[in-house]
DNA sequence: TGTACATCAGTGAACGCGCGTTCACTGATGTAC
DNA sequence: TGTACATCAGTGAACGCGCGTTCACTGATGTAC
């Protein structure tokens, strides 16, 4: 991109290696174990290298998993965005954006199952640094939330609390979902179902709080 | 005590490298990794003993995980009793069980952080050992809010999803928690702040549901 | 366009290490008479 | 109380195995002239 890319065809196996290890790693943690018990001998197995063709990409592990932690914040932002642009005020506002959220959690099956499964079990490098995806993911919620007008006197402590309540409620949610089969369709809708009710309460409660009017 | 202790001094070392197993265990979780990724020589290495010592006790490592769990567990039942017989009617009946919910916390760090690096990273077995109990916790609370006059006249089916949403957050609370230092008396004192304010938040959107009566 | 050279990605042998598990053992403790 | 025996908990040597990492290598791809 920067300064490649001269003359002809042109990486035809540039980094497709790199990829594989990648995707053998995202893999392994879906159909196995949290990628912190992955070996490295194991994942250039499933991506049919020899071992040391490891380090041609990555100084070892941990490395390669930073990169998948990078990989799949990029998801979840992406997620954020999307979210946040396909709500239409009104009735529905919440239902809609649930079911954007867990549409999204549903196709990036692997990414959310690494991030929800190094949460607790990762080094503390990792930890942390999902950690501070989670807080700014709940930082961007407050200032959306500090934006509708029956919500804008509220102190920014206030508005803080109530997103962290939002995110705690849908992490679980998040991670009761990627407990289930993927083709548990029912189970899944059920799901939903359970936090767009558990939501809708969490609003009630908001409209009351520090008695606040009430609006439909 | 069924049918051994019959004459003196007895059980002077009896079960005690059993019981050093157990503690070594869950100090290297506490102080290092998942029970997940743990060795049986390190366990019996931090325990005092040689490797093959372990078999004594435990047919595999996932046998010492298990019974590990079970002591948990009877840890949190216990909780989860004093807590309901703790408890005083009127305003600061919420306060009271958060306090005494994250007492028991802070003294039973080693098993509660045990159980939070499980909930994701453990085998199949343990998470569902788990879940079992987090969904029978939600059933005991929902029991408990529908003696509440205000309350019993919701379907069992809303309670349900009320006590899932105090039992998300509290969980989700609970690993905050668990990720703060040990002496960090002022985080600690905030994530209980915290907690009792979305509480609070989250019994005024109880009360508001359905256009069911306000109480105070 | 053709040739000579440099860079790069993947190879395969080899290493020392910690692992789980086996086995025959030893000595202490408990039991029977 | 004393002796003979059984049970039990911990020992230490040994095994085969998968691990991360090193190294010198090979052949393909890209670059300079």
């Amino acid at each position: 991109m920067t300064k490649e890319t001269s003359s002809k065809t042109r990486k035809p196996k540039r980094g497709q290696t790199r990829e594989a290890l990648m995707a053998a790693a995202l893999d392994l943690v879906v159909k196995k174990a949290p990628f912190s018990s992955l070996s490295l001998r194991e994942v250039t197995k499933r991506a049919g290298v020899v071992p040391t063709a490891f380090y041609r990409h990555f100084p070892d592990m941990s490395a390669l998993g930073l990169t998948l932690l990078d990989e799949s914040f990029r998801t979840l932002r992406q997620m954020m965005r999307q979210v946040r642009q396909d709500q239409v005020p009104g009735e529905n506002m919440l239902r809609g954006s649930v079911e954007t959220y867990f549409n999204y959690v549903r196709e990036n099956r692997a990414h959310f199952l690494f991030v929800a499964k190094e949460l607790f079990g990762g080094t503390p490098t990792m930890r942390n640094a999902i950690r501070r995806e989670i807080r700014m993911f709940t930082n961007e919620l407050a200032m959306d939330m500090a934006r509708f007008p029956f919500l804008n006197h509220f102190s920014s402590e206030d508005l803080q609390m109530m997103a962290a309540l939002v995110v705690n409620n849908v992490t679980a949610l998040t991670q009761e979902m990627l407990e289930l089969e993927e083709n548990d369709e029912f189970g899944q809708q059920q799901v939903l179902v359970a936090a767009e009710k558990q939501l809708r309460l969490v609003f009630l409660g908001v409209t009351q709080w520090k008695s606040s009017p009430v609006t439909t």
